[in-house]
DNA sequence: TTAATTTAAATGTCGTTACATTAAATGTAG
DNA sequence: CTACATTTAATGTAACGACATTTAAATTAA
């Protein structure tokens, strides 16, 4: 189903402002997705991303700056977010050596293993979206890109 | 700058997941925009696009339910959305006369100029996204669509 | 070295969102 | 008709986000 019937609107202006609204549909689409993907493991969509950071610096640790800078959603407090993490025992603060300003956040054995079981999950719904083909994807990618040129 | 630097992430699994993400952040990267677009009319985004619905239903009203229906995010809520856009005087409610449960909202001629201002600003800013030619944009609905099939 | 500036993270706040519940009107089955 | 279920919108609430302020440490300039 395109984006008019899916939003039922009939016309647009120019293909780009088709583009732009049906980016913000379709990110609304893949978030609800997530959303209900996560919420067995007791982990927002927020949560989710700032542990698969972790996992990616993973034994290295990550300042709160350095969340900041890779999250998709910049807006979102990042402090908060460890807050919460660490209340559940999936990372650990500890003061930066180096910089006492600064606080290093590891991922704990528990948020990796946690990640771990969520895998097995995304890799299949991931695997559900086979509306894509490798070519098509590379391509959205590349157009998705241009946009923000 | 493609997605890989934008976040910092040198190898995906996948295009499709690349492009999973290339999406959420493209849509942040697209939001913060409208935030700022939006903020001197002192409108937030849902706001807006209740408004524009609105607009494309004038002079017929829109009940609560309709707009839930078009809203791209469904997750907010109308009702106090709705609110917020009455206390401002740019909607006004009325109860729907077939149904007595229902509610008909309309955009009031405040709400007509506010948008018409608001045109002029969204059909500049699309305008500075020239980096996508009318093709591409075709292009990107396309994939768009497919992806959500 | 001291004072002023900048930086990192945490916190306070206010509005919004997400979700459940409520209230009222309508629809439906017995 | 009556009772029960469903639908429509509004509301209560707890958590979250946006944004300013605060606190502490590091950097820079005088």
């Amino acid at each position: 189903m395109g984006i008019g019937e899916d939003i039922k609107q009939s016309k647009f202006k120019s293909e780009l402002s088709k583009a732009i609204i049906n980016i913000l549909y379709t990110n609304s689409w893949l978030s609800q997705k997530q959303v209900l993907l996560f919420k067995p493991y007791g982990l927002t969509t927020p949560q989710f991303n700032v542990l698969r950071i972790l996992r990616g610096q993973h034994p290295k640790p990550a300042t709160i700056n350095l969340l900041i800078e890779r999250m998709l959603d910049k807006s979102s407090n990042a402090s908060r977010i460890v807050d919460k993490l660490e209340s559940k025992g999936l990372v650990a603060r500890r003061q930066c050596p180096n910089d006492r300003r600064a606080v290093d956040v590891i991922i704990t054995s528990q948020g990796l293993d946690l990640l771990a079981r969520t895998d097995l999950d995304m890799d299949r719904w991931e695997d559900g979206l086979v509306s894509l083909s490798e070519e098509e994807a590379r391509q959205l990618n590349v157009l998705l890109d241009k946009l923000r040129a």
